[in-house]
RNA sequence: GCCAAUGUAGCUCAGCCUGGUUAGAGCAACUGAUUUGUAAUCAGUAGGUCGUGGGUUCGGAUCCCGUCAUUGGCUCCA
């Protein structure tokens, strides 16, 4: 059966004359008018059954509730094909596809005539599709089929919720009410509903704090960062690759762009066409990497690997990675078009110590995530395989899933269609329900072979290793959208937002209550200074509760206010910010306090002037 | 990319529907006074081709069309 959907303003249709003998009797040939419906072109086809019926009326049942339309007209349209069913049976099918949505206001034009029609499509991109519904595209499962490649063939997904004692259950079966992010996940996924209608909060707290703007300058998604991004970006930046690199990945660098007619690239293209940014130079086609994969492969292609080397792990952060994502999808630093992202690929000599590695890098993931200061409640785990892998490693995907101790969505393929077998991934969920993917995992079994990279086996014999791919913590800028969400939320929820101290553009903030002690200030700030302490002055004539204010709108941790009384004393008058108290402590035991909070976290100075007199007003 | 909303001073916004003196306010900046004890000291000065291009009009921030950007929804997200 073929079909053609349309999303209508309005139809308007005249039966003209009978084309065939067995032609539907119709009482009287007017004009028919509808408005604000869905019109379906429906050509049945030598073959089809009742099942095929049922199968599409469900689909255009599913659709129809997307866009939210309740009327819907069948309009026999023998064009769509040629290898029409009989008459006789086309008449019957296509009752039963009426009386299928008999919920709906459904109507069909008569069969067999000659009719003109006008008709006035919608303009929004549901408005138009075409199916070819057949017998065996039926299933019994929850299913949607995704379209994962535009104008290529769709593969078809099961989703289905794994729990963490190993049973699988239908999503539609699943009890959600413990596992409410979970359940936005899987509705973000499956179906797809959303519905919000503010910005995020961390568009407005990235340019009050002075992180990130947009460059109208540059294209879309290409964000400019301020200095106190810049300093965030690059201790996340830091603190990311330190901990790969314990784990055993070699950082490297390799070009932002690559030659699209290399032959390397070609096998991949033609399979997996991306939305690249394009830059023709003397006769080459170039284009800017979507990811640090073919840089690394390239390079392995050329290392002599022996199965003694294995598993052999390359990561590089980049900046950047492009992808020319469809402009109404760029928010803030959620998506980007140019992206910092930590790419960490292990070369496995087999399956057996690809599912290995990948347990020992899923442990570094969430580490990672929590150090960086994303709890494991903040995300919702989701997996994808194919129905084969899943059931070769039942204990091992079982496994995964109980270190991270929830129920995960799961995302099943009847074959494979990907380059990989499995892919895990860790989803932010935001304050507006909105997920996005942070950490993530996969393993690879074609790479190997289109980028010919082979070790030598224990036989003696060239092999090509399954990579894995993995990017423990997710997009750089993707980090700070999450800590900007969730410092956001506090707020909310009536707690004081903060970004961890190891993070804080100023960790400490002095304001002398006058001229007379900004020598005492000085020395303060040069003792602090030799500790890896980012502390600043605010040398600026104005009243304390102002300057109070200002270190509070900054989201500065500790506030030191210098007057008679500190200058005499051995002692520190600490305001604290999460309480609004001024504490008194001695100065060792504050250093104590601030390194039980930035230690093993990378340190870098102040990336503004240390007097506040001295520094520019950011105002974005 | 599609549909919608928004775009006015460095920032946040008013004015626009119903076209009509020199386009307003608060914050920030600058100058001066003030020398301050834990979330906003006072006064003054300066700052805008109203996103951008075109049209209608005697006259456009205001009405119309195009375009760019941001945000929301859709689609997408290997």
């Amino acid at each position: 059966m073929r079909i053609l959907q349309l999303h209508c303003d309005s139809i308007e249709y005249t039966p003209t004359k009978k084309e065939i003998k067995s032609a539907e009797d119709i009482e009287n040939p007017q004009t028919q008018r509808l408005e604000e419906l869905v019109v379906v072109f429906v050509a049945i086809e030598d073959g089809d059954d009742s099942s095929v019926a049922q199968n599409a009326i469900t689909q255009i049942k599913n659709s129809m509730e997307k866009i939210g339309c309740k009327k819907l007209l069948l309009y026999p349209y023998a064009h769509l094909s040629s290898n029409l069913a009989k008459p006789s049976t086309a008449m019957s099918l296509l009752k039963e596809m009426e009386s299928g949505a008999s919920e709906l206001e459904v109507s069909h034009s008569p069969f067999g005539w000659t009719k003109s029609y006008k008709l006035q499509v919608k303009g929004h991109p549901l408005a138009e599709s075409s199916k070819v519904v057949t017998k065996d595209s039926e299933s019994k499962d929850t299913e949607i089929t995704s379209d994962a490649l535009k104008g290529e063939s769709t593969i078809r997904s099961y989703w289905k919720i794994l729990s963490p004692d190993g049973t699988l259950t239908n999503i539609g079966d699943f009890d959600f009410s413990n596992h409410k992010k979970l359940e936005i996940l899987a509705k973000y996924e499956s179906a797809k509903s959303r519905a919000v209608d503010q910005p995020p909060p961390h568009v407005a707290l990235m340019k009050k704090l002075g992180i990130a703007d947009y460059e109208p300058a540059s294209d879309s998604g290409n964000m400019r960062f301020f200095p106190n991004g810049r300093l965030i970006k690059s201790l996340i930046e830091r603190y990311v690759t330190d901990r790969v690199k314990e784990y055993g990945g070699y950082e490297v660098e390799t070009p932002i762009m690559y030659d699209s007619e290399h032959p390397s690239m070609v096998s991949y293209f033609n399979r997996f066409p991306a939305r690249q940014y394009n830059i023709d130079s003397e006769g080459k086609k170039l284009f800017l990497r979507f990811a640090a994969c073919f840089g690394q492969f390239l390079m392995a292609n050329h290392f002599q690997l022996s199965y003694k080397n294995l598993p052999y792990k390359l990561y590089e952060l980049t900046r950047y990675s492009f992808r020319r994502e469809q402009s109404g999808e760029l928010v803030g630093l959620r998506r980007l078009r140019a992206f910092t992202m930590p790419d960490c690929h292990a070369f496995c000599k087999d399956i057996p110590q690809a599912v290995d590695e990948i347990k020992v890098r899923f442990d570094l993931s969430q580490s990672v995530l929590r150090e960086l200061g994303i709890e494991e409640s903040d995300y919702e785990m989701a997996i994808r395989f194919t129905e084969d892998f899943y059931n070769g490693n039942k204990s091992s995907i079982e496994e995964l899933v109980k270190k991270h101790g929830r129920p995960v969505l799961v995302e099943m393929w009847k074959e494979k269609f990907f380059y990989f077998v499995l892919k895990w991934e860790f989803n932010f969920i935001d304050n507006l329900g909105k997920a996005s993917a942070l950490s993530t995992d996969q393993i690879d079994v074609e790479n190997g072979d289109r980028y010919g990279i082979e070790f030598i086996d224990e036989n003696n014999s060239a092999q090509h290793p399954i990579i894995l791919h993995n990017s423990p913590s997710g997009a750089i800028e993707r980090i700070i959208y999450a800590l900007l969400e969730k410092a956001a939320k506090d707020s909310k929820e009536g707690r004081k937002a903060q970004l961890p101290l190891w993070l804080a553009p100023t960790q400490i903030r002095i304001i002398p209550l006058n001229e007379e002690f900004y020598d005492f200030c000085e020395k303060l700030t040069d003792r602090l200074s030799a500790n890896n302490i980012r502390v600043d002055i605010d040398d600026r004539n104005g009243s304390i509760g102002k300057r109070i204010r200002d270190a509070e709108k900054e989201w500065i941790q500790y506030i030191l206010v210098i007057g008679e009384k500190e200058a005499n004393s051995e002692n520190l008058s600490v305001r604290d910010r999460q309480t609004g108290n001024v504490k008194e402590i001695s100065f060792d035991d504050f250093l104590t306090e601030i390194n039980n909070q930035t230690k093993e976290k990378p340190f870098t100075g102040l990336n503004m002037p240390k007097h506040l007199s001295k520094r520019p007003q950011l105002m974005v």
